[in-house]
DNA sequence: CTGAAAGCGCTTACAG
DNA sequence: CTGAAAGCGCTTACAG
């Protein structure tokens, strides 16, 4: 037979009332009411009461009291903390943490039940988990769109980290700007001597990856070149064509892309950067959502660019506070993408000169 | 002038009851009340207006009224996310995360105000934080020995990782078994022939420093040797201690103060590990904690041991969630210490021969 | 200056 | 089967 812990009652300020003769409602002017005027001797005797009978305010009264839980959701579709050493949320949780002490927030994992599939969902049994929480950062390189639809039209307040779009009206995020990001780069390679830049992106269409699409193709028309698109289904047709076409850079939208087009290209005898130039579109860590096996490369210093992750969760948290403040409005001040910054690295240089 | 996004308030079981024309009541027992019989269309309307509305519980509510909300809080004395690339807390969040997903508990990261002079608290202006939740796991490489005696003594349901003790009655905890794996360690460098071991450790006494400690006295006792236990106050002193007594292998708390160490040793023109064998006491991350600084030096493969992180965290949650259904007995199931990995790095070889 | 009361959202005996 | 009520611990107008 086991014996249980025995949970220990805790002192209320009903009691502490009563031990020091006055009223309940007293005890908690003591405690709260800067501005009320109160007998010294009154408060002495229930400031002693309060000392000697290790009075501790319930969080969960006052709080029920003021309607509000303070507290902040973070819901992400996938595990935060992989195992593995690659790490895509740290940045983010760690702005999100960060900005959520300032504001003046808890933080709540959603990890529990919720999954179908082996994948995390908002809609449980048809209803809200989230909203548990005042309001909700939510996370996720594969977003689920019935629920995002779905978010939107319930008006349950939140934030996405990285842009979204709903049909069912206006998403509140915070973006890198994969955009401008992806231009600067063509325009970098362009300043190299680059006159035949192509572009090899994702199958799947999410808005970050028409977002770095819009960059490119935004650069092609500023330098009336027209634009080489691809996608990164079969990488090996892939750059035959970049070869066929005389391309001297290329565009990436993932690292894994990137290290299996540098793998092929040494393979064909083609030096990177001499022969070409690859440019990484964003510090996306390998290996997470490649469908083909990854070439094991000696660590590479890619040109690519910095997401702004830690900036981004501190902004969704402000927007989030800000909004639960009923300070914003809807469109102007809750969508907001962040500038990348570029980095340079070893695998970009001058375009190589004409063929002799 | 700014529109302001409107607040959504949420729904209560109040309105829910007024939209499906039943009393409140109706709508709690609709929720919870599984061994009630209900007309199946009372049920139905009120499930509608439910499904309608999106009602979600009042987590602070349900809680007041002494119900569980299936919420673990997770509370760290310093902020969880670094923005180093160090991270400590990582494995053990891990952990924590997958577990708590198996046994069906959202997470509580506690990191609204609470702090005082840069250190988070859990108690806050004299009210105990962590109660929104129905449980809490802790860790902190700090502890603030008041706030554990406290809770200790209020009863709240919590587990520390790492051992801890108070004057104020057991505490529950997950630990790694450093006194097991200090002895390990020792009988490691034994068994290569060093007969004079040294322990260099922590000035302050925490309970793993302790636990350390007593693995290396004990060890020293089996083997009928003088102990020499150095704290790492002032590390070149200790260094002419070790000189002075000949010692060939010493087992060194921090990552940090080994570094120093062999720094200090190659400077004086001793080869690690041919004349000097160094030990470090758990794969702790360096530059955490020193007061001094740490010398920058090429990636070094220390000799080590694996604390096992993820698995105390994992740990942790399981023996959590077995105390809130009641399951466990104080002390017999709820102190644990895991067994470390010892890691054979390069810094530990054969004790050098005899000088001629 | 102080007490009595209302009410935050919820669950659970208790009457009908 | 369902409603009315009590009460969890708290804060804040509102009377005195």
């Amino acid at each position: 037979m086991r014996r249980m812990t025995e949970q220990r009652k805790r002192i209320t300020q009903a009691e502490v009332a009563r031990l020091a003769g006055v009223s309940q409602a007293m005890v908690s002017l003591v405690l709260n009411g800067s501005d009320v005027r109160i007998a010294p001797e009154t408060r002495a005797r229930v400031e002693d009461v309060l000392r000697e009978t290790g009075y501790v305010v319930d969080i969960m009264g006052r709080r029920l009291r003021g309607k509000s839980n303070q507290i902040l959701g973070v819901f992400t579709y996938e595990a935060v903390f992989p195992s593995g050493s690659a790490d895509f949320y740290g940045p983010f949780l760690g702005g999100i943490e960060e900005e959520s002490e300032v504001q003046g927030f808890d933080l709540l994992l959603f990890t529990s039940p919720g999954r179908r599939q082996g994948r995390r969902q908002v809609y449980e049994q048809g209803s809200n988990r989230l909203g548990i929480a005042d309001g909700c950062i939510l996370l996720g390189r594969h977003t689920d769109r019935d629920e995002l639809d779905r978010l939107v039209d319930e008006r349950f307040p939140f934030v996405f980290i990285g842009r979204r779009e709903s049909s069912a009206g206006l998403v509140s995020y915070v973006g890198a700007d994969y955009a401008a990001a992806t231009a600067a780069m063509y325009e970098r390679l362009w300043s190299l001597g680059h006159r035949r830049v192509a572009l090899v992106g994702y199958r799947e269409e999410s808005e970050s990856t028409a977002d770095r699409r819009s960059g490119y193709l935004r650069a092609c028309r500023r330098h009336r070149k027209a634009p080489l698109a691809l996608t990164d289904a079969d990488l090996s047709q892939v750059f035959e064509q970049l070869r066929r076409e005389q391309v001297t850079a290329a565009l990436v939208e993932t690292t894994d892309a990137a290290a299996a087009l540098l793998a092929l290209a040494e393979s064909a005898g083609l030096r990177v950067p001499e022969d070409l130039s690859i440019g990484v579109l964003g510090d996306t860590d390998p290996s997470q959502t490649s469908t083909w096996p990854v070439p094991r490369l000696p660590a590479v210093e890619w040109t690519t660019f910095r997401i702004p992750r830690r900036e981004m969760g501190a902004r969704a948290v402000r927007i989030l506070a800000a909004m639960l403040r009923g300070e914003t409005e809807p469109g102007r001040d809750t969508q907001v993408l962040l500038p990348c910054v570029l980095l340079d690295g070893a695998t970009v240089a001058e375009a190589p000169g004409p063929r002799r």
